[in-house]
RNA sequence: GCUCUUGUAGCUCAGGGGUAGAGCACUUCCUUGGUAAGGAAGAGGUCAUGGGUUCAAAUCCCAUCAAGAGCUCCA
């Protein structure tokens, strides 16, 4: 998520109640900050907040800071924590403060021939009624509200994390400055909590588990953020395709299927086109048309121009999904007494997403979503929205993904971005608003999060490096009906436009899964798990029975294999382990002997002997349940 | 898109201006072993791609492509 909330001023408020790991975390950031002055007297210092999980400081500075640098820099700092000196706070007037600034003076040691230019910028937005406090330490000055630890002795317990950059104030317009993250703790123990916590977090890392558990593959060839599903991760999708679609079923909706391309003026007549052409693939546009512009001696830009004038016409990958559904209502005439009409599809769609943004399955550029689009009439949207935000419910709760927040997207008063008149907006807004307080969680109204059509309801988790990721969205939407002159005849006879909901339980399939992953260390719940039970035998002896018994669990559906190769059970059982199958079945003289099998589970262990069909019928119960 | 870092065997990574390295995986042989690695041998790489510097480039420089972190963006 973007940090813009910490390169904006906080209010005095905000900073009162900053905890005392945030104020441990803020002064260590000086402590930093001063080592660096101390290294590169030149160094021009911008903001250091704390942040969750430590602090950075962004610095303008000509040397490039490498991770190679840290050693120093933490040696540096290690004096000043050493020479225990005190945080001390001045209030200053603001022609005080600015002389400091433009004789260097500020988040520096001494007097610069260069002034402190961010600070004297920083300066400037801070409100006229508020009063300047300086912060120092040693000879070290900052422009700085605090609060501080008392003295920089008690800031023991540090480590310099990574170098990244960041532009000044968040504003890619302004210049990049090396953003130094690091973290700090009240003691040393904390902190190895904390980078242990941070190392097992890599483990499971979805794009880790997914090379080793042969799930996906990205390749350079076939495209950046283009995801290839191997047979392992196919299995995976196709069981959470099943569940959601046995749900549909359940709840009255009608699955369709549409293609994946459709003409420009489609998305013209919806507003995604030429609206969003920055974040999509260049349109397809005919051999014929291409060649009479060539020919023509024809430019780019000029191909561009036609394109979106409608002078020439041209296909588009498509961005949604909910053009292609909006056209398979409008192919029938609809009474009131249809509503709501609910078509769903797992539908791919293609966003040109900038290349610097993609990662792994949670941010690509061809993605499924298990979507649905309802349309219903007004007196109808609350039942229907519950409905959706129900059915999310049941997916996280399946999963047993408890830790999401849910987030209100309201549109941004400030922004032209939206489409459609204020007063439906307001009325979806309203709708939406209603429908989450009755969800029973917490909730945030987020102005600037909505849809350019709508306002939405989305639920949030977040990835093992902590970063937040949209999962299920339910959007309302007074305005596509509208666009595309969508129609129901009411009970009095009469055309009346319907309202659409757009509904996406798990988002995309591919960011769905790459959380999963995460969410579950690879270790999958039986009926997702690409491979459920392995045979493994304890010697060449044993594979005909082993054989056999894959046999009769095959037949049963479940997912199975045999292990015979030359080795030991214990090297079985490693690999076994390591691949996350739920359980393996041990077959030897013993149990061939009493026609048995030796159950091992992953997490639970040797479980002793049990008959293959008490077996058989324990793993399909556990199966059909989707337990945990 | 921007900044920085990275790209060496299927995987994880070491090395580094002068004939390419390890472990795992793979193949073959020995071994028939009871709950997280039995032993041996073998095979496997234009060191991402394209240029440049050099007697000599995997190594240094530039560009491109891709990956990672962060920022900006995300219908």
């Amino acid at each position: 998520m973007p940090e813009t909330e910490d390169t904006q001023r906080k209010t005095l408020d905000q900073r009162n109640q900053m905890s005392d790991l945030e104020r441990l975390r803020h002064s260590t950031a000086h402590v930093m900050a001063t080592a660096i002055a101390r290294l590169w007297p030149d160094a021009q210092f911008a903001a250091g907040p704390p942040v969750e999980g430590g602090f950075y400081y962004d610095v303008d500075l000509e040397h490039r800071v490498s991770p190679d640098d840290f050693e120093a820099i933490e040696a540096e700092m290690k004096k000043v924590v050493k020479e225990n000196q005190v945080f001390e706070r001045a209030i200053v007037s603001r022609d005080e403060a600015l002389d400091m600034a433009k004789s260097g003076r500020l988040a520096a040691l001494g007097e610069r021939d260069t002034p402190s230019t961010f600070k004297i910028d920083l300066l400037n937005d801070i409100p006229e009624d508020e009063e300047i406090s300086l912060f120092k330490n040693g000879d070290f000055w900052d422009l700085c509200a605090g609060p501080h630890v008392g003295r920089t002795g008690n800031c023991k317990a540090y480590k310099l994390m990574s170098v990244a950059s960041a532009f000044y104030k968040g504003d890619a317009a302004n210049p990049q400055l090396q953003r130094i993250y690091g973290t700090a703790f009240k003691n040393k123990t904390q902190l190895g909590e904390h980078l242990e916590r941070l190392e097992e977090a890599k483990q499971r890392d979805h794009r880790k588990l997914g090379k080793e558990l042969d799930l996906f593959h990205i390749d350079e060839m076939v495209g950046q953020g283009l995801v290839l599903w191997k047979p392992n991760g196919a299995i995976i999708r196709q069981e959470l395709q099943n569940f959601i679609s046995s749900h549909l079923e359940r709840q009255g909706y009608s699955q369709v299927f549409t293609p994946h391309i459709g003409k420009l003026d489609l998305y013209r007549t919806s507003g995604h086109f030429p609206y969003y052409q920055d974040s999509q693939y260049p349109p397809i546009v005919e051999r014929d048309n291409l060649q009479t512009m060539a020919e023509d001696g024809c430019s780019c830009g000029e191909l561009a121009n036609r394109l979106e004038k409608g002078e020439i016409e041209g296909f588009l990958l498509k961005p949604m999904n909910c053009p292609h559904h909006i056209k398979v209502y409008q192919s029938n005439h609809h009474s009131y007494r249809d509503l709501p009409v609910r078509l769903a599809e797992f539908g791919t769609v293609y966003r040109y997403e900038q290349s610097g943004e993609l990662g792994g399955m949670t941010r690509v550029r061809g993605f499924t979503q298990d979507d649905a689009h309802l349309f219903c009439t007004e007196e109808q949207v609350r039942d229907e929205i519950l409905g959706c935000l129900e059915l999310v419910k049941i997916v996280l709760g399946t999963l047993g993904m408890e830790d999401y927040r849910v987030r209100v997207g309201l549109r941004d008063p400030d922004s032209t971005k939206y489409v459609g008149d204020p007063e439906k907006w307001q009325k979806a807004e309203d709708a939406l608003r209603d429908a989450a307080k009755s969800l029973g969680t917490d909730f945030t109204e987020e102005p600037g999060e909505a849809a350019f059509y709508g306002p939405k309801i989305d639920f949030v988790v977040k990835d093992v490096i902590g970063r937040e990721w949209q999962l299920g969205t339910v959007q309302v939407d007074y305005n596509l009906p509208v666009r595309f002159g969508l129609e129901y005849i009411g009970a009095d006879n009469t055309s009346h436009t319907p309202v659409m909901i757009h509904r996406a339980p798990f988002g995309s399939m591919e960011r769905f899964v790459g959380v999963l992953i995460e969410h579950f260390a690879g270790k999958f719940p039986i009926w997702l798990s690409p491979q459920q039970v392995r045979v493994l035998p304890i010697s060449e002896k044993f594979n005909d029975d082993a054989d056999a018994i894959v046999k009769t669990l095959k037949e049963n559906g479940i997912r199975v294999s045999a292990d015979k190769a030359d080795e030991k059970v214990g090297a079985k059982i490693r690999l076994a382990q390591l691949d996350r199958i739920p359980y393996m079945l041990i077959i030897g003289a013993k149990e061939q002997e009493a026609k048995q099998v030796s159950v091992r589970h992953r997490d639970r262990g040797d479980e002793g002997a049990i008959g293959v069909d008490i077996f058989l019928s324990n793993v399909l119960e556990e199966i059909r349940s989707r337990s945990l």
